[in-house]
DNA sequence: TGCGACGTGCTAAATAATTAGCACACCGCG
DNA sequence: CGCGGTGTGCTAATTATTTAGCACGTCGCA
């Protein structure tokens, strides 16, 4: 269920597709550290796919491979992941260190949208 | 630099020692998935040592190992590669995903408290 | 038609990761 | 003392990962 326990080419493959959402294996060849040789690749992504990680389709003559859990549901299990492993579990925290973090490239766009999503949070929450 | 190319048990015994700030040989193997005997757990700290991911110090019989960079620092590289993979880089639906993820578990004075934070963001990024 | 470029699957070899085992040291205590 | 428990380092074997190579199919075009 989780990336915890894919082997280290799994998980930068993994990492790729989340990022691509869709990814045909020369996509995946091209962004892998110390790339590895085209049937490498392809190699990789049957056996995620026989491992129930991926799915392809046929697009044209090659394979488009996307994930099978839903992205979203995917980054959540990933953010609940550094939550965890840094943050003690708290959300709180792991947003504090988020806005520090990113502040610099956060517009007042983004802030004001954020402020709003808390008002909304306090006044559901009560 | 990153956490991308260490091996599946490199990277669960970082994940733990993360979360522990610092763990002896038995702790680190009790919290593995699939926890192999106690010599591998120690050849794999050793290794992960002399690699250069963690350090140890003597505390009476034992050794106590942690981690060489800062857990604050580790955690943003951790926060950093979930949103360049799940959220197109972007910190500010990053923080919008833990907040919808987290609503349930976030008091009235954690919320208090990240308006405020935004808040300072705001003003501090005129 | 027939060749080159590109795709696939499968398999076996090379490499890396992971593990257990042995040898030894130190301590506390009957 | 001397033995059991717990710690260490090192090494070699097992096991898993990762890779390249081969055989084959399809398409487009000279």
């Amino acid at each position: 269920m989780a990336t915890i326990d894919l082997s280290r080419r799994e998980r930068q493959i993994m990492d790729i597709i989340y990022r691509l959402e869709k990814a045909t294996a020369n996509e995946v060849m091209v962004l892998l550290p110390k790339p590895p040789g085209y049937s490498a690749v392809r190699a990789m992504l049957r056996i995620l796919e026989k491992k129930g990680h991926l799915r392809h389709i046929q697009e044209g003559p090659r394979y488009v491979y996307s994930s099978i859990v839903a992205p979203e549901k995917a980054s959540r299990s990933a953010l609940r992941h550094v939550m965890s492993t840094f943050f003690e579990g708290s959300a709180a925290q792991a947003m504090a260190a988020l806005l520090d973090e990113a502040a610099a490239e956060l517009s007042a766009e983004d802030l004001d949208r954020l402020s709003h999503l808390i008002e909304t949070a306090k006044s559901e929450g009560r």
